[in-house]
DNA sequence: CGCAGCCTTGATATTCTTCAAGCATAGTGG
DNA sequence: CCACTATGCTTGAAGAATATCAAGGCTGCG
């Protein structure tokens, strides 16, 4: 973990994302204990700054606050890398390093950011005692779980037009920031970053968006993408 | 789930592969309070019968305790199939459903096998207790995460030679049945299981243990594979 | 204004899939 | 016990999808 600036944004009880982290469903009480027990502090991380490095001791989970973090991973010797995932508010960030001794993956902010650093030793002991918290943690791993099987059936077996179409579905929603399905989506990261998620070269990746938008599914301005026709999209990463 | 034998195999105390399941770490009172209030029941299950169906209520997960299963996931609309693990004893199968009130996948069994049942209210109930528990069952978890990140990364980014090495060595490890490398591996699950797990046709996977047979890396009896080199095999697998 | 990084597009090369045929193996019933 | 059949596996040839190589354009920042 990198120096970050020790500002301390939105506590616990106003915090805007507070609906979807692993704090939600805790009553007053609990959210207190959660804030001063659990939650170390939070890092406020500029565009770019790494906020986990493989191979850090792990004792501690992150929780998105505001922003888009990118998580990575390579191969033991450093050859292929691959990004393993894009984390929206309210996500839980290394979960995977709970079997060892320390962190697997890189953690690095797609945006300027802030992020919760979580003491897993204080969550362990508070989850004894709040039900609702463990239930809450659970949840977070099953969807990681699950999400991260979505993704290997898409590296799987999808075809290119397919995996980018999900992908953008997927930014889409809980892209707006009332957590509902927005019809412009802002891509934090970089088509080398969308073409490694997707396990394709990112000329590809190019060459994908160019054809929805001859196509007349959607609208690029750089960085930003409007939906313009979500139907056929959803059709596109379904089926093919 | 469907009908399976109600003998009741080895109890934890005397199971072989308490080591490496849930209930490692367990002392004796754990280990009877796990057996008499987390273990629902063990199943016998024989080959190519199925454990769990996509969208039973979740409620249960299921630990390895003899043989080895296969997950499979498809799409929503039900076209493309994947097959996202194989299971042997030790794991736990379910926890991508922890999110959710039904099960994600499919389990089956890709030979005789039998498997704990173990009721999730329950096991949450005694975790508050067990430190133990809850440390070994978070542990899993995170193994899980750390070997799917694994497979992404496979799928993602490594050519067909890549791929199956990696498999053939993770399935050599732990597949002696002292839980040690073997150079010998017997392949419980289909080419067809395996051009699905690793992303691939059928015939690629054939065709590439063709080739390292030709090259004198392994040497292929039907499902009994010898591997011969396993210095090569590990080099391929990792950097091609 | 100009540089540097990022993105797009085109042409070519490669890998893998698909289609098709034949072989081997394990299981079945006579 | 043996022949028979179904299933799974191997191999070959053709074709499709995607990567790679190469060049040029756009954009944002200094």
């Amino acid at each position: 973990m990198q120096s970050t600036s020790t500002h301390r944004p939105p506590r616990c009880l106003d915090c805007d994302t507070r609906r979807h982290c692993l704090a939600a469903g805790l009553d007053a009480t609990g959210l207190d204990a959660f804030e001063h027990q659990v939650v170390l502090r939070r890092h406020v991380l500029k565009r770019h700054q790494r906020l986990v490095a493989r191979g850090a001791p792990f004792d501690t989970l992150y929780s998105v606050q505001q922003g888009q973090l990118k998580t990575e991973r390579a191969m033991p010797d450093g050859s292929r890398r691959q990004v393993i995932g894009f984390h929206q508010p309210g996500r839980l960030l290394g979960l995977e390093s709970l079997g060892a001794n320390s962190h697997r993956c890189d953690a690095l902010a797609l945006c300027d950011s802030t992020v919760c650093a979580i003491s897993y030793p204080s969550l362990t002991r508070m989850m004894k005692q709040y039900t609702a918290l463990t239930r809450r943690f659970h949840q977070l791993v099953g969807t990681e779980l699950d999400r991260q099987q979505t993704s290997m059936l898409m590296l799987g077996t999808a075809k290119t037009p397919q995996r980018l179409a999900a992908l953008l579905l997927d930014l889409a929603d809980g892209g707006g920031d009332d957590g509902c399905p927005a019809d412009t989506v802002t891509l934090r990261m970089s088509r080398d970053d969308i073409a490694s998620y997707l396990g394709l070269a990112l000329e590809s990746v190019s060459r994908q968006l160019s054809q929805f938008r001859v196509a007349g599914l959607l609208a690029v301005h750089n960085r930003r993408i409007d939906l313009l026709d979500r139907e056929r999209l959803r059709g596109i990463a379904m089926a093919g």
